[in-house]
DNA sequence: CAGATGACGGCCC
DNA sequence: GGGGCCGCCATCT
């Protein structure tokens, strides 16, 4: 996850995916909440399949990653992110 | 120790 | 196109 580009983003089963894990997206978003406060994993990188914020509008987290996410330059549609930017991004 | 839960995904209706 | 159900693994009651 640390490796990811700046200005791309993941979803969970990609992540998963990457990691090994095909099927473990839950496992991920699980690994995630457990991240401290200070952390420096681009966690914010990281969306659900439909390519959203994993959390309920309003919310803290869902403000925190939105703006993490513009300050990098991603763009936000309708509460969705750009289908474009995640996907093409391949292990090295 | 057993059951429920969760930053999710994929398949089926 | 939308909604529901099941699977998956680590943690928390």
């Amino acid at each position: 996850m640390a490796a990811i580009p700046l200005g791309k983003v993941l979803t969970y089963g990609q992540v998963a995916k990457l990691c090994g894990f095909p099927n473990h997206a839950r496992y991920v978003g699980t690994t995630l909440k457990c991240l401290p406060k200070g952390t420096t994993l681009p966690w914010h990188r990281v969306v659900n399949a439909k390519g959203e914020i994993s959390f309920p509008r309003g919310s803290e987290g869902y403000h925190r990653q939105l703006s993490l996410l513009e300050k990098e330059g991603i763009a936000i549609k309708n509460d969705k992110l750009s289908l474009a930017i995640y996907g093409s991004y391949s292990p090295s």
